[in-house]
DNA sequence: CAACGGACCTGCCTGC
DNA sequence: TGCAGGCAGGTCCGTT
């Protein structure tokens, strides 16, 4: 699911509903996350009150006062607030339980998602260490893009989904930016002009802020915070729909899988 | 380093 | 109807 849409709509949805909340406990189902659930979440959780809900990448950080809590949703994962005595379905994993009877619950049928603990600065985590920009931030621009390309032979779109460049570029956005800009997504990534990062740049930035505005993208898991999917899916240009015709001159898109990945792109709007 | 394939895991859809 | 196979929003890890 969460690319940095879905993550921000999620950190949106909890964060006026969990600050200055204290855990008064923590219900552990099934620690086998992508990577095991602390053994002792509960007893380093509770008692603790929540002070900010932040996001770096796609990771959530909860700052619980000399501590913080790192939760990543993987591929299948969501947040819910939930009213106290909702009996929990299957995958739903971990419940913060919250002075006032509710619990924030995590669901993640393929468990990818991880939840975390650090008393150290979260940038510090081993996770955390080496990302990109965020693309949101002024940093993050084309001439960034294109100093960092030169000499790269990777596809442009694999350039721009990795984290150590840029981070929160899932594959829809990464098509739908591309699409945006009319760079198709095989071309090495070291060969694009400085003109056209600068126009990728603008792209990205613009499918991401128009799809955290829609409540993100819902493929099939993905829910905001009070269980509603999010609505850019029919915002979508081209991701999961190959063989249809291009918005921008009516050819049938091509779907192709690079780096094992679904991709779309029309052949005439991208060179 | 950079690039690439495999791995992790469950559910859903397609085609035989 | 049943079952095998392929695919899905992420990203770490090992190999070349």
């Amino acid at each position: 699911m969460p690319e940095l849409p879905e993550v921000e709509t999620t950190r949106r949805g909890v964060e006026p509903h969990l600050l200055d909340r204290s855990i008064v406990g923590v219900v552990v189902r099934d620690g086998r996350l992508r990577w095991p659930v602390p053994g002792d979440l509960p007893g380093l959780l509770t008692g603790r009150r929540i002070a900010a809900v932040r996001r770096r990448a796609k990771y959530l950080l909860f700052d619980c006062g000399g501590g913080h809590l790192i939760v990543h949703l993987g591929m299948t994962g969501s947040l819910r607030l939930l009213e106290a005595g909702v009996p929990p379905a299957p995958h739903d994993h971990v419940d913060i339980v919250l002075d006032d009877g509710r619990a924030l619950r995590f669901r993640d049928p393929r468990r990818f998602g991880a939840i975390l603990w650090t008393a150290r600065p979260p940038g510090e985590h081993v996770l955390l260490q080496g990302l990109g920009p965020e693309p949101l931030d002024g940093a993050f621009d084309g001439g960034y893009l294109h100093g960092l390309s030169r000499g790269r032979t990777a596809p442009v779109k694999a350039f721009i989904m990795d984290g150590r460049v840029v981070v929160g570029v899932g594959n829809i956005y990464a098509n739908e930016a591309l699409f945006a800009a009319g760079i198709r997504p095989q071309r090495a990534a070291g060969q694009i002009s400085a003109l056209r990062y600068q126009r990728l740049a603008v792209a990205i930035k613009a499918v991401l802020e128009r799809a955290i505005a829609h409540g993100g993208t819902t493929l099939r898991d993905f829910v905001d915070s009070t269980g509603k999917p999010g609505y850019f899916r029919h915002e979508l240009q081209v991701y999961g729909r190959g063989g249809e015709a291009c918005p921008g001159c009516g050819r049938a898109l091509r779907e192709v899988r690079l780096g094992q990945r679904s991709t779309v792109y029309c052949a005439q709007c991208q060179r």
